[in-house]
DNA sequence: GTATAACCGAGACGGTACGTCAGGTCTTGAT
DNA sequence: ATCAAGACCTGACGTACCGTCTCGGTTATAC
């Protein structure tokens, strides 16, 4: 999502301290005057740099915003507790964990508007974010299937768009109430019902 | 949303032919070139006027979209079947119409983007989209206590973000495929089985 | 300069109280706001009317402000003293007033500038503000003729210029000080030598 | 009256041709369309550029038509031709010269009607176009008393305002005729007569 | 006494310009 | 190659005027 780690050597070495100024920069606009302060202009400035010298970290103002989310991004190993019910509550504290950021929070919802309508962010937005938590899902649910704990299933994806679309809208419309462990709880239990049974049994 | 339906009878009225050529010219801008391009500038060429009538009508670009979804957004009355199910199944079959939607699935995204950090447009937004679904949906829960189908349910609005969060997942990015009729059986089953049970329970 | 005086008998007649009020508030937003603070809106605003009656009375800003001017400038006769010294520094008196009334003052270089390029509202101000003195100037300059004062003289008009120029340039240009009665001596005097002799002499 | 001289070394330099392009706008539409023609957004237009690299230049309209008529404010060294008479006769042929400029007769009317109003400006045009020639001419008298033409004259600017007055008068009020070459001998004619008398004498 | 006509207030309408801000690119001199 | 500085074009923002127009409602005179 950014240019970083250029330096081939030849010329003058990038300022190590102008990539943490800048992300602090980011950081402290999305959180205090919210998305849309955060300019090109206004992260040179507080950064106290210029422009030239995002430009040459970060192609775009969305690149440069995603990075500093994609900071708050655990890379946390797939959690394998021995039972599908602890890995799901674990992956959905991780999830809730990224959501709850503060840097999260503020800056998501105007992120995925950005980036609506090109398909190629979009879709490199949803390999960065989404798609590693989906795939250490699915191989949760296989490794599920495995032990015997639930039968073979053939819409995986589902389930995770039922872990993970609630937690979605909760952060993206505050008014639907905070991010709280009840709808954790739910969301887990929900996904446990449709691994336990066949969809179409339902 | 808008400021329409102002006219106390005094003054020059409202060309009402300006409002559907604006509104027109709204959708045809957010369909063809997405949600970036819904400009009141542009708004205002295509419609064939200046942006002294959209401002006239609308207090700034979100209100004007907000407004255009609006035109979109169901006021049928809460689905009664006679069954848990087949209400949910109606619900879910209204609120997949609506996000389904192209003007709305081109627009959702930036628009809640756009909102974001503004309580107020915020709170307005959600109690003009959100609100009014997660009401009948609540009142069709307490159908289904009366009729003996659920026990009592002490957290209902977790069931309402587990049946619009994953669609709303979908509509934002299109990354994690269409918005098809199997998320919504899924939703409305796992939705049954909280329902269903207690959720500490679970 | 203005409409007035049109009620012909038939429909309404015109509220004079808003004649009134109208001019009051040209004159009260020039002086304490300057020029360019009388809009039409402005005035409407200030006079407790609306657009439609100014609109109604003037044909445009300009006029309105012209009328404004208007009131300010005396109408008495061309002063006949008996020797042409002592009309010619009533003269100067006279203009002095005009120029300095606060209004004059504060609204003739704007509305000159407006004025500016188009030669039809041009001329019309010419024949309103300067034709009028400048006539009895001429008419003053016979009289002395006449009584054998002063050689005839034929390029009476630009001792007018004399005698308007100074007193046009410090009304325009504050910075070149106040409008003071050695002027009105000096432009006296002026004029006084340029027509006893013959010009071509000097 | 500009800003133009600004760079210090860094950053991209200013593009000159720009500079000369928006000069030659500028006069282009003063000469063809009038003062009111000359708006920022034509101005851009008609350069080739856009309005942000005119406001880098000129804070403000008025700024940039003062500038316009600054280029052909001549900078020619005080006239000394050993007589006072010839210095007059030489310094209005410069002034008419300056007031004939189709620019400057196109340009000062609603520049100087904008500047009303705003003390500081009123101050500066003043400055830039009326006072350097106003020094001057006082050096002039000077000579004149030191050569013993004329005695010690205790006020000299209202011979300046009778040399200028009338000139401006003509340029800013095309309805009293052309600036003619009798205006000039009639001014020189009048300052002449007011330098040898003494005022008061008058 | 009822047209008719001009007024009044309110406010919408198409235009045009304002001055500001942002995005992303380019050019310069210096490190 | 980097950095700070700053010019450049593009395009949108929201506001303010202008002068015109269309309303509903109100006086007046004139038939």
């Amino acid at each position: 999502m950014s240019d970083k780690g250029k330096s081939a050597g030849k010329g003058r070495p990038r300022n190590a301290a102008l990539d943490t100024a800048i992300a602090t920069a980011v950081e402290q606009l999305l959180l205090t005057d919210g998305y849309s302060a955060v300019t090109i202009d206004r992260v040179a400035t507080v950064a106290g740099t210029t422009r030239t010298a995002l430009y040459r970290r970060f192609p775009s103002r969305v690149a440069l915003i995603a990075n500093a989310l994609a900071r708050h991004f655990g890379t946390d190993p797939a959690p394998d507790t021995g039972t599908l019910r602890g890995d799901l509550i674990e992956l959905q504290r991780l999830q809730v964990e990224f959501f709850r950021a503060p840097i999260v929070a503020a800056g998501i919802a105007g992120l995925i508007g950005d980036l609506s309508g090109d398909p190629e962010w979009s879709a490199l937005f949803h390999e960065t974010f989404m798609a590693p938590r989906r795939r250490s899902t699915q191989a949760m649910f296989q490794r599920a299937v495995d032990r015997g704990e639930i039968p073979p299933f053939t819409h995986p994806s589902v389930v995770s768009d039922i872990l993970t679309g609630p937690l979605l809208l909760h952060v993206m419309l505050p008014a639907t109430g905070p991010l709280d462990d009840t709808l954790v709880v739910a969301t887990v239990d929900a996904a446990m019902h449709l691994l336990s049974v066949d969809i179409h049994d339902a």
